[in-house]
DNA sequence: GTACTTGCAAACAGTTTGCATAGGC
DNA sequence: GCCTATGCAAACTGTTTGCAAGTAC
């Protein structure tokens, strides 16, 4: 996910309308490193836009995991958040602040198969005590 | 999570009651490779045992999480599910039948520091086909 | 004008909580 | 007998759905 207008266009050219709210929330989520969820988009976004719903943050969230331009994280305080860059890469959780970090350091993960089950992805989630709070 | 015996034990040691129920919840849980959520647990425990209800399940549940011997998955079905080996593995999960995998495969994870913040643990999350389903 | 999108509320799934009763130790 | 555990129901959280009205194209 990096400029605004690339992605509108891919919203076009995949049969999705460019609304202001939509506009709203990926001017919200570019470039922003807080892996935020939903709830956290909405109170955000609301503060600008107040006529935002969280059906439609939600709405389009869905349409953004569609065309593959957001990933969502799974993690340990069990609420989904989401990562506006797609690209495959790993997170870090810190247990005491709940602050999520990216990690872009290689891990060597078999990419083909393993015990004769095909991978197609994977995710690797790191918990500890971030340097913050270190 | 080995044998019957020893658990009960180390629940009585941490001040943990030994009822039936969670004895029945042990005997299902013991050997499985499943993962099931909670849910599953309870409808094929109350087979066996019909005065059971969800909420024994997840206290018990909560019980042998606190004293680690099971440990919680997080999956992209976004249900929790849990694993009788707590000891650190991998999972897969096959996006054609949902079923899950333990992987003992060793994967080269950086054990103490990634980027100033302190690892204390880590899960990794491959997505496939599975052997049954290629 | 035709769909797709919005926003509200209501439904939903999974999990947690409150509380009177039962029962392990 | 004390105190934790149980079982029911009700509350709760995060997410999804239904639908009438609005709007991008």
């Amino acid at each position: 996910m990096l400029d605004l207008n690339s992605i509108l266009l891919k919203l076009r050219k995949n049969g999705l309308r460019v609304t202001p709210q939509r506009c709203a929330i990926l001017e919200h989520l570019i470039g922003n490193k807080n892996h935020p969820p939903a709830e956290a988009i909405y109170e955000e976004v609301k503060k600008r836009y107040p006529m935002m719903s969280l059906s439609t943050v939600y709405n389009t969230l869905d349409a953004l995991l569609a065309i593959g331009e957001i990933q969502e994280l799974l993690l340990e305080d069990k609420r989904i958040r989401f990562d506006p860059d797609p690209s495959p890469h790993h997170h870090f959780q810190c247990l005491k602040c709940g602050k999520v970090k990216d990690i872009f350091r290689e891990i060597d993960i078999p990419r083909d198969k393993i015990d004769e089950n095909r991978i197609e992805s994977w995710r690797v989630y790191f918990y500890g005590t971030c340097s913050d709070c270190l």
